[in-house]
DNA sequence: TTTT
DNA sequence: TTTT
């Protein structure tokens, strides 16, 4: 049963991000995010390949995402992949993938027009999980408000 | 530019990898790769979702897939998500995700009938990119043959 | 700002854990994790090299490692790097790295004598963060008693 | 004998790179880099910990380090964790962990003074383990000069 | 279609 | 001090 599902990504936001509030005031973000990879073909021209991924983010992380994430701004993030299945119309089943983002941290990355949200961490974490960045990132919090880190009830951790 | 398309996953698979060797003696394998997770539903009631990865391996590793990888078994894979598109029979563009993994590492699991593959590694690294999990890794090369690593050639790392 | 510090370890344990139980009822748990990677030499003959790295775990997830995870066996651990800095009975400045874990999972292994904790997961997530893994994994919460997910709170997620 | 001990980090240069030219024209280069996770104490005061990684990267890489990473900027690193030991003057038995790098990605940042290295890639991929993001990273060739990745030898993935 |  |  033991089972990993992890992924990291580094990118470009394609789009400024769609959020939608739902009913109970939790808030969902949805953005693409381009990732690109170079090669050189069998002629020895470097190709590039785009590789676009469909980010969502929940709760606290959807909300810095609608506040300071836009279009053309790199940033790093952690989540899990997401396949979601549906009927088309011709009820033929199909598949859509998505990455979860459970953590979500701004690079810079070039900002289009107004505001530049720079590069920076919102929010902070309510588990250790993601604690190794908590400054930097935004981790997404299910349980609502964010919960305080009080890293100092730790001890100290003296070589034992 | 900066860019990063990471995954990891741990988890079983589904079927045995089907493998097809191409013209010019590359092969490629690929298998689905369940992952769950379980979450308390509204209820408290204990429920689990499971997500099927389609994993590809080329070259070296999906000849390791088809000689000791199978059903059932459990492992370690590091790769990338690429989505491919191609159009379907009424003309519409459709999305396949799939992972290609160039890290995969036996976990052991339970294998159906048969020889047990059991626990361990195959094959070895041609950059030092994986090199931290050498020997435990079936770490997939580009360009053929295995190239050994020789980790001597990095000469003494004494604190400096 | 921007900052990660990530760790992904599988390995197995040299020792049991060691547990202590501070004031406040937190526990804390360390173990050596081994990995190792082999190598060809300049002689082409195959070397291994092993690496120790000092795990920590706190409050449940130490708990977890308190009765579940004994030396010989297989964990994946996530966490992060933490150097302490102390002085030696010289006055010497001296370090000492750790990864503080907040995700481990056992994988099995051969664990020594008696019960065989066999290959499962411990406790359950407080944050999305691991929520990829969740069944699967004993992820460490920072806040005391391990908070069960309401995955349901997150509604469809339809294509859009 | 499954394992893996890899590494993932972002952050800052603490000083510009050390490099050194071994003989046979091997460089290696080492660099502090700093990450920072913030907290609230028990008297929730925000608090921030920095804690400092040895990198050391080998070849193409170093010599990437060398030419284009400065102080203040901010870098992505991939690598494992390596623990050498040696004697001190007393003869007692010390340890000094490094990261030992096989991929580097430039985010930008903050370098200081002279020209901007900038936000890019350098260097290109020997084995596909990090192929995810050829362009986007400068990854360790354990062999010497870079091997070009030749991306289209892998025929046509359709769906199958 | 896996695993616990 | 683990594992193969």
């Amino acid at each position: 049963m033991a089972s990993i599902n992890k992924v990291i990504l580094i990118g470009n936001l394609g789009k400024d991000p769609e959020v939608r509030h739902l009913e109970g005031g939790v808030a969902v973000a949805r953005f693409p995010l381009a990732t690109s990879e170079t090669f050189k073909d069998k002629n020895g021209e470097r190709q590039e390949r785009t590789e676009w991924h469909n980010i969502v983010v929940w709760r606290g992380l959807a909300e810095v995402a609608e506040k300071y994430v836009k279009k053309g701004q790199s940033v790093y993030i952690e989540g899990r992949i997401r396949t979601n299945s549906y009927q088309d119309k011709d009820g033929v089943q199909r598949y859509s993938t998505e990455i979860v983002a459970d953590n979500m941290t701004m690079l810079g990355g070039r900002p289009e027009g107004g505001a530049q949200a720079g590069s920076g961490n919102y929010g902070n974490e309510a588990s250790s999980g993601s604690a190794s960045n908590s400054n930097a990132a935004a981790s997404q919090s299910k349980g609502g408000a964010a919960k305080p880190v009080a890293y100092e009830e730790e001890p100290d951790d003296l070589p034992f």
